[in-house]
DNA sequence: CAGTATTCCGAACAGTGTCAGGAGTCTCGC
DNA sequence: GCGAGACTCCTGACACTGTTCGGAATACTG
């Protein structure tokens, strides 16, 4: 039995790793068309035509259309989460604040669609996977150990943060979408509400 | 001419008080179903069926499902402006901001649908004709004027003061809809954005 | 080579927004 | 009161959507 076990394992293993190349193919095409339409505008008959296959075949790589978006929205935190595992935080609290809200919205500012699939409840229906979303609460408690790692451990400051950095980044796409006019305001913000918790 | 003209028109008037009355009744029944299923999740046929109709009778009310929205998006804008309305903007900078800041996470936090509808654009190719973007730019105007009357007439702060405001408004949303979690920050973000905007 | 897991597609179903055309109804001037 | 015309609503239909079923290829394994 462990041999029969240890022998059909490599095959499942190729054959996963080809199943695993071509999701990662379509779920590129998706993000490509995501962000061109919209989130909402994503649709299995164009992905699958772009992808050059059938719609029907794009359900032997995902169990449903949810399940396609559930993907993009762990893409997308891993991205974000790499992003702030890039970040060399500063001894500094201003520095180290400033540089986390760049990260943030910046990243949310780059894409629209990507935005609202992980920030927002956009997707009628659409609820993350246990999996997909323990990378986001990954991603979630990153962004708040870097804020404790500064002195800020009540709940509400990190709150107070968010709430901000959120906005800056919802401001930015709905009000000036590829520009920096919020962009612009992180290193005031930062000020501010350091200024607030830390005194002047 | 004249008299045909003369002659024509109160008859076009009252067949314009019912017309405008189903109009009313359906859209009443439109923003129930957007607050019950979600905002993207809104069928012409579902809503007629509730305003028992055929699903082709909306069209002799509504151009199109767009036309639908953008009558919910100018009856939201019209309700905001109307608690902006009733508002007496007190002396006191701060009371001031506190009373503007909680109407308006108020009323984000009581419909999400309505919220998404109005701050984000989440409908795939939806925007508001002129008539009811008009409505949007007076509340956009009124915000803005009740800020410049306590003495904040910088673009860049009233941009980071709505970036403050709508952040609150969106995180509570998200992640605690039904709740008071970020509603109970708003009197400590004002302090924070008051003592910011004019020493402490 | 035989057997089996995998990948893909053809056909179909219920749902969607929307358009064309035609009934029925209501209100008007005569 | 009658005919004209606007108005309201519906039947039928089209192209689209996500999804399921069943079978045909294909690729890999023993």
């Amino acid at each position: 039995m462990v041999a029969e076990r240890t022998a059909v394992e490599p095959r499942r293993d190729r054959r996963h790793a080809r199943h695993q190349a071509t999701k990662r193919e379509i779920l590129d095409a998706a993000w490509k068309m995501v962000r061109a339409d919209g989130l909402n505008a994503l649709s299995l008959r164009a992905l699958a035509r772009v992808v050059d296959m059938e719609p029907q075949s794009l359900y032997t790589y995902f169990a449903s259309k949810h399940s396609v978006y559930d993907h993009l929205f762990a893409d997308g935190n891993r991205e974000l989460l790499a992003r702030f595992d890039r970040l060399e935080v500063s001894d500094d609290v201003r520095r180290a604040l400033r540089a986390v809200a760049h990260v943030f919205v910046t990243f949310a500012a780059e894409d629209q669609a990507r935005y609202e699939l992980l920030f927002l409840r956009t997707i009628p229906d659409f609820e993350p996977s246990p999996e997909s979303y323990a990378v986001a609460l990954e991603v979630f408690n990153r962004g708040r150990s870097i804020l404790t790692g500064v002195g800020l451990d009540n709940p509400e400051d990190f709150d107070l943060w968010t709430a901000l950095v959120s906005g800056l980044s919802s401001q930015q796409l709905a009000n000036d979408p590829g520009g920096d006019r919020y962009i612009r305001l992180i290193d005031n913000a930062v000020a501010m509400f350091e200024e607030h918790m830390f005194g002047r």
